[in-house]
DNA sequence: GCCGATCATTAGTCTCCTCTAACTACCGGT
DNA sequence: ACCGGTAGTTAGAGGAGACTAATGATCGGC
């Protein structure tokens, strides 16, 4: 690991074990999803047990707090180090969608092998290359400075009602086939969708994109976030 | 670890450890320099130990050698694998200095934690940008598909004589601090040095750079080669 | 109130990588 | 022939990170 991260102070080694784990607490912590040690060890690719250990040794640290039941909270301590963390990894999706065009599908990958050895130096070059960019491909926040972090995330796109439009401001990354389709839909952020309606008892939800119109199910709508416009 | 390594195929991690001992091998034995187990160790920062230990896990893997004393060879597996971690190495760096102006002294590191993260996809996409370079900023020649590596390291610049020009084209790039110095000096690929003496019993060479001169050590000008011209 | 399912943890093992300390093998000088 | 220094290896240890298998805890349904 070159260069000293800002946080590097606990009596933890900033492997990449521990730092993904880190991330993936602090972003699910963000969407208010529950961080139980299954849904860490499913994103994670490990076993439960690893994460168990993992969780263990954070809260060992003081970077982590067990709430009740068994779910995970970040301390401040560790939620400092987790967004430096989130910084370098979505700074690097801006900059490799953005500089050497790397699909919005492959970038969340690329960006999780290289967040571990980019040195703070590199990473601030790489910041003023993009010219202090705010947001990653996918619409999230790129963290800065000890400012707060946007995690406004607006409504879902299967609450817009029939007949409105929607403002697409983030697509949620963790799924690359269904990333690697909506981009082929067109839906990404940045774009407007006519939302024409909706089928009842859990039914797709209809879309019209430019002048082509699709149907969407509930996994792929849950991802896409923004604004209701009209 | 992202994407498959084109020679994926022994039965060893595709770790940094084994990576970077492989690439030092290569990259020493290219020098006709010893490789000895005290020279990797000094070059890869750990202990005589942990050297003679992963000597043995490549030789047992079919990628080492060992010749005459306990000095290490490459098998042609081997040099397959090294060849390829030395193109990344070698092409990151030249992506580093040219896109994001990272100065000479530092891609050496950079690229040395960066090297194991990318994966060949991205690779070849930051090859695409750069428009296949040839050489890296050191002037080391950037291997490419199969084809030979260029190994000319023409003369040393102590070898030059006096009152002779000499076309820098290489200059060796593991003492970061002296690197520094000679770029300070304006010391770099490309650049056209008039040599115009030399102190007798190993005193120090004597050159023009522009309209400045300076007297340089042996430590400093066995680190550049290139050609004399006139 | 019990039963089974789900979830988290513990226990035990493995590999990789690193270290220090001790030992061995070789080589030159006297 | 011996003695000392250098280089390489072996021995022993430990931390990080991963696994499987077994155990404990919790909660809903009947």
């Amino acid at each position: 690991m070159i260069g000293d991260r800002v946080l590097d102070c606990c009596a933890l080694p900033h492997t990449s074990a521990v730092e993904d784990t880190l991330r993936v607490v602090f972003v699910r912590a963000g969407r208010s999803e529950p961080v139980s040690t299954s849904a860490l060890a499913d994103a994670l690719h490990v076993s439960a047990p690893t994460v168990s250990i993992m969780l263990k040794r954070l809260t060992a640290a003081g970077l982590l707090r067990r709430t009740d039941g068994h779910l995970a909270a970040l301390t401040d301590h560790g939620a400092a180090h987790a967004r430096d963390v989130v910084r370098r990894h979505r700074l690097l999706e801006a900059f490799l969608a953005q500089e050497l065009g790397v699909p919005w599908d492959e970038v969340h990958a690329e960006a999780d092998a290289l967040e571990h050895a980019v040195s703070d130096r590199l990473l601030d070059r790489i910041d003023r290359h993009l010219g202090r960019p705010e947001r990653d491909p996918h619409g999230d926040p790129i963290p800065r400075g000890t400012g707060g972090l946007d995690e406004d995330w607006g409504v879902r796109l299967d609450a817009a009602p029939a007949g409105s439009a929607f403002d697409v401001e983030r697509v949620y990354d963790r799924d690359s086939a269904a990333l690697r389709y909506l981009a082929d839909l067109g839906i990404h952020p940045g774009v407007r969708i006519d939302v024409t309606g909706r089928q009842p008892f859990g039914g797709p939800l209809w879309v019209r994109i430019g002048t082509i119109e699709h149907a969407l199910g509930d996994p792929l709508t849950h991802l896409v976030h923004g604004r209701v416009v009209a």
